[in-house]
DNA sequence: GCAAAAGTGTTGCTAATACACCCATGC
DNA sequence: GCATGGGTGTATTAGCAACACTTTTGC
């Protein structure tokens, strides 16, 4: 609790969007602490990202395995929590928005492009972290299947089952909770689903995603007439031979067709 | 653009929650840029409130008149955008979370305590302030009817209709446009409406609630069904006399029932 | 033919809507 | 009484879940 900082002129303008300091009468009540404004130079601030992408766990035979979710972590190299695994992320620098900062983080770690990317909440506890105070913005994103089995691992950055996480630093195993209700939440009303699929697909791949994301199995049926009436899917008029069954059809996006209704907010 | 900022020792920390720095391989691709973390440290972090309250509009006569939404604003005492109507906020203390800095800015505005509060977005694009760069962690509020009656104004504090906004400073238009986004979107399937009310209700008067928020009128049995059937409300079994009609059921809050889902993220 | 998955049809349940109607109070 | 909103009943509709059924391929 060590206010009163001094950290020079560097904060000079933390104020200088919001009215605070304009506030015409004296203090309100007993409330109102002896804090400076330098006080505010304390905190730092992080761009995570929880990634998601669709695998088919291959410690088994891969046959007729059913994908699940699963998220690239990277291993601290350094206190606190060193050893620990922790969502990709780092400072926001001074040149990009906080959307480029979590899709370079996204792209330093995996080598890959987010196929979605969406603001899912900025922790700030003022114990989240035991060295310093620090406000963390967290994007989550979906990264498509094939691109995501040819991802980047190393000593420090390896794929885990998203209900199989080992403990992590910080508060990551909340974020990660968090993302996940978020991800369910939004799939049931949303095509985001598509994300993570590739150019082309049958109707029983995307419900292989929805199935995985939800955890529960959906009705072939039902599940067709529903994605159908969305409008969001464009028959190519293909079908996919090879399998050793009836062909089924190959559909494609609907391109004009938004995933998700963010509101008055700008697609990132 | 500028890069490589020498801040001192300030930001040593900066990147200690993140994976970044702990990539163990060389730069992917060709797009890793030669910034090193100083770079951060030009970043601000700023907290900010959009305060809904519902209130009838006085300029005509009071009788009769549909209540509408109201919030308040700030007007700023210096650049950039000095004179400019504002949303409250101001920095974040490093002795304080993110929710606490939104009650209090919030606090020292009105002079009232919220009856809800929850995190809207993290706003951080590179030119939303012209002078530094600002990231505002925005929360939105709503405050009870009648303690908003006497919340202060003053030469600098103004109240103002939600649909008769001036231009504001920054992008704060479409934040609020935002929040207004999320309050009706919310309102559709939450019971936040019981927050702008006092401790006991009529149901015409929350559904005038709803009616203000959504904009448009609903059909009181209909409506009536919808919320009895959700278990949010206590027939307190008195009722309201003194109209000139008969006499409605005065409910009460359930308080056992959550107001919203926020999934695993702690109810502020 | 047989297995397996694609694709269609039908039924029943639930929730939201529209709207007709009765109830209880102040005046 | 009559006006006014409180409060109830009911028919219609849309959407979704359940599930029986038909179709088309590989083997």
């Amino acid at each position: 609790m060590s206010e009163r900082l001094d950290t020079g002129s560097r904060h000079t303008d933390a104020s200088a969007e919001a009215g605070e300091g304009t506030w015409p009468l004296g203090s309100f009540g007993a409330a109102q602490p002896d804090v400076t404004q330098a006080d505010a130079a304390a905190v730092d601030l992080a761009v995570s990202t929880v990634i998601f992408a669709l695998r088919t766990d291959d410690r088994f035979g891969a046959q007729g395995a059913t994908p699940t979710l699963w998220l690239p972590l990277v291993r601290r190299i350094r206190e606190p929590f060193e050893g620990l695994w922790a969502l990709p992320g780092g400072p926001l620098r001074s040149s990009e928005g906080l959307a480029d900062a979590a899709r370079r983080s996204l792209g330093d770690t995996t080598g890959l492009a987010p196929r979605y990317l969406e603001q899912l909440y900025a922790f700030g506890d003022v114990d989240r972290s035991p060295s310093s105070r620090v406000v963390s913005v967290v994007y989550w994103a979906l990264v498509g299947s094939s691109e995501a089995a040819r991802a980047t691992v190393g000593q420090n950055v390896r794929w885990f089952r998203s209900d199989e996480l080992p403990p992590l630093a910080f508060d990551h195993n909340l974020i990660v909770e968090y993302a996940l209700w978020r991800l369910r939440t939004k799939m049931e009303y949303s095509r985001i689903a598509h994300a993570v699929l590739g150019e082309t697909f049958t109707l029983a791949q995307l419900r292989e995603v929805h199935e995985a994301v939800l955890g529960r199995r959906l009705d072939p049926a039902n599940f067709r007439r529903t994605i159908e009436s969305s409008g969001a899917l464009v028959d190519t008029g293909e079908r996919l031979t090879g399998t050793r069954h009836r062909p089924p059809k190959l559909y494609r996006y609907d391109s004009s067709a938004q995933l998700v209704d963010n509101g008055p907010l700008p697609h990132t």
